[in-house]
DNA sequence: GCTATATTTCAAATGAACTTGAACTGTTGG
DNA sequence: CCAACAGTTCAAGTTCATTTGAAATATAGC
C-alpha cells in the first residue's frame, strides 16, 4: 500500500456515513449486503446519497460490488483494511503505534 | 476512542501534506520539531498554509505544541496514533484485518 | 526601544465534497 | 410488453476544506 492509496482509504473512512458502512459489511462478512439493506442498516438516508458514498467507497478501494438479480450486493474487501492497519503502524507510525 | 474521535483523526491523515507531518513528526520523535523546521522538510509549502495544517492536526488531536524560544516545537502524540490503530483492527474491523 | 526572526491569524478567493430531487437503467414477475 | 422494484446517474445548489497574501503577535539580541 503505497502513500497515495492510503490517502485514499483514509479519506473513505473519513466520514461518518462511509465509516458507519465500512464497519457494517465488516460485520456482515464475506456474504455482503445489498445497498437496499445498508441503507435500512444507517437509518436516515437518501437512494442517491448512499449511492454516493457507496461510490465513495468503492472508489478508495475499501469495498467492491456485484450485481444479483435486483440488487447491488456490496461487500468489505478485508485485506484492503489490514493493508491500511499495517500501513498505519509500519509506514506512519513506525511500528511505535 | 469513539467513533467522533476517529472520524477526526482519519480526516487528519487524509491530506498528503498532513500525513506527512505526521510521519515526520512520529520519526522526530518525543523531542518535537520546530514548524520551521516541518516546513523545510516538506519542501513546497508556504508558512500559513502550514500553520493551517498543523492547526487542523492538533484539533484532531494526533499533534501538540508548545513555545520554546522564538519557535514553536511540535510532537505527534503517540498514544493517539496507538489508539487509531487499534480503534481501525477492534471497533471498525472487528479484529479481522 | 528597534530590528530581525519565527510563526500565527485573518479575509478573500478557489476548489472539493456533500446533499437533493428528478430522471434514468437494469431486473423481475405477471 | 408492462408495471413495480432496486439502484444509479445527473445537474444544481450548498457547505466545507484549502490556498493565498497581507497584517498581526511573540521572542530574542543588539
Amino acid at each position: 500500500m503505497d502513500e497515495n492509496q492510503a490517502l485514499a482509504a483514509f479519506a473513505g473512512i473519513s466520514n461518518q456515513t462511509r465509516l458507519r458502512i465500512v464497519r457494517f459489511l465488516v460485520v456482515a462478512g464475506a456474504d455482503g449486503r445489498s445497498a437496499g439493506a445498508i441503507g435500512e442498516a444507517l437509518g436516515d438516508t437518501s437512494p442517491s446519497r448512499l449511492s454516493f458514498h457507496l461510490n465513495q467507497l468503492q472508489q478508495s478501494g475499501l469495498i467492491e460490488s456485484r450485481r444479483e438479480g435486483r440488487s447491488i450486493i456490496y461487500s468489505a474487501i478485508l485485506t484492503a483494511l489490514s493493508d491500511l492497519v499495517a500501513f498505519l503502524m509500519h509506514d506512519c507510525c513506525e511500528g511505535i503505534a
